[in-house]
DNA sequence: TATGAATGAGTTTTCATTCAT
DNA sequence: AATGAATGAAAACTCATTCAT
């Protein structure tokens, strides 16, 4: 077959791409690296090229996905023109809103199909996320507009437990009445748990 | 080799613990149905004779394995002489407790590998866990000491906070000091997040 | 469970009329031992105290489903009041018609299924057929009314033209019409090649 | 083990090949995908980068080893220079010679063993087989040389009828002067049957 | 850089049959 | 006569990865 040179980092991005479209149709599990090549219309072996595995393929793909929140993320959380309450409330609508969109990439699975791929990018997202949480939560208690003791341990599962809720309830979010809805249980429990003492945090939409 | 009959029921537990065992070591992936059978000591086909597939001898096990505990929450649940923060805290207690039993089908399990059982397993723990839980939530509210207004809601990402959470300490469930510290913080959310008006419920041991 | 035990043939014919209604389903090859003995409500083992094999079951069956027609055909042949025309027409329209019937058997069979079954039955039938037949056409020889050579290849290669044809056909046997027309063809050619002086044998319906 | 490449066609007719002689010695049913390999000496995986399955395997088997046949046929057919009767004659000398080729195909089968193969290769033979020969029989309804009222179906008896007379006859198949005699049958049957004025056609060695 | 033929271990599942009771 | 638990061989197919070119 004719041999098309391309630039690596195209080719690469190509085949990054190609696989996302795929993983999030039908699994990780569920796509084999032929699918992928093939689709792509490169051969075999210039896959592994490119990867050192089909596991690292999925691991770039998810770190790569995620740059993008994440160095929004950041540029709020070094904002100084904003308080702690201001900034959760953008980081959150941003994992939030950033979140549904990820969840393309999870959304035509069911349970069974690949929890390996979900599972990951929850963990990464959570990598990236905790962090810039719990800044923002330690300038909060030092700005005195939060109030809890075990900081860490409560901003970890309370974002976990947002992350878990998301999952759970992904399949009921059409209409903006009921992500309305979820979100103030979502503001609800941050304020409550954060102790906040003005207003709460709003996210709805 | 020799024919070796027992009664069903005890062959199948048989069977089922082996299998609990193997998974926990190596992941439910990754442990062939034929690693079972030769361990047990039973042919290929008598595994077929007791279970549909793989799959189902997966959800057998894990449904086995929660009904302990499910009996347990509902006696709590049941109970007239208690008010709902003290069924809350023994509920829980419970649950974080067995929890921690029940890690033993996990332990072992770097992340990679077998996300598949324990998200099957969190799942149905949540499907049993929940309703429980809510239900003493809804009592609270009746009986005042609970305030909070999307309880359904709330109760859900809490539940699902703390399981995620547990989930990524137990690596770190060493010693006393340390899970009475992790305790407090899961205290510490949910008392503030119920809106609890007397003191906080103990979980600590 | 309760043994329930019954008069062998009773049972041994239960067995034989289940196993002939879903190998008429689903194809010989697609009925485990294990259906049969479920639908019946029998242990497996007991199966095997009727019949020596899976095979042998199917054998049996075929046999005594080809013995009713096997009886009438050979009442037919023995008649000292027909001639051999008269014979051959009411032998071919005996065949034919519980060949309609036999088709049950197979009828619900995509080819690739179970041409084990559907072959056997051929087979058996020929067996049964052709000395008949045969015997027929040598008669009419005697008689004058059929003039032909190589007597025995004809009639076989014309009966397996007729198994093979009709068998061909089965799914388009709808109506009386289509049917008669089959008929006429099958009779055009059987007249033909048996050499009839008189008028042609008369199949149709 | 040593990896060793070659032309993808020459691997594929390789596979092919064996297969063709595995299966004329025991049976579809009984050659495994495993002894193919095996007796080719390439990987199990090999097998599966050139057929999508075992039965596809059999279909290009068997397609191939019609497409000799086909293609003289269609020759013969297309002939200007030849009357209705001679092409009949050529077809059928053509479709029985190389009949018993193909019987190499299955030859050393005892019945049980493999009807699904054989009876394929029957299907896919008179698909081929029988446009031709209606296709000759209409011409010489034309030409006024055969005479017959339903020539379709009286040609597809026929011919159904021969192929089950082969098949049946082919272990008896020793010497001339017995293949002599089943041809004579078999070209009494056709003269009469198509109504052949002039003289028979002539078939045998 | 790229090809694509080749690898081969690994897995679930089926089912006819046996046999101790 | 009947049970039903137990057997175990067999078999098709997948797919990540390698490697000679």
């Amino acid at each position: 077959m004719a041999r098309i040179t391309k630039d690596p980092e195209e080719r690469k991005a190509e085949i990054m791409n190609t696989a996302e479209v795929l993983f999030s149709e039908k699994g990780f599990r569920n796509v084999a690296v032929s699918d992928i090549v093939k689709k792509v219309g490169v051969a075999q072996g210039t896959f592994y090229y490119y990867f050192n595995s089909k596991e690292d393929l999925l691991n770039q793909t998810l770190e790569r996905s995620l740059d993008g929140i994440t160095q929004n993320l950041n540029l709020i959380a070094e904002k100084t023109d904003m308080d702690a309450q201001q900034k959760l409330q953008s980081v959150l609508r941003l994992a939030l809103l950033s979140g549904v969109g990820k969840q393309n990439m999870t959304e035509h699975l069911d349970n069974t199909q690949d929890n390996d791929m979900h599972n990951k990018l929850q963990e990464k997202f959570h990598e990236k996320f905790y962090p810039v949480v719990l800044n923002i939560v330690e300038q909060g208690i030092k700005e005195g507009c939060f109030v809890l003791d075990s900081y860490k341990e409560v901003t970890q599962i309370l974002l976990l437990g947002i992350q878990g809720y998301m999952h759970a309830i992904y399949p009921c979010l059409k209409d903006r009445e009921t992500v309305n809805e979820k979100m103030k249980a979502i503001e609800e429990v941050i304020t409550k748990a954060l102790g906040m003492k003005r207003d709460s945090i709003h996210l709805g939409i």
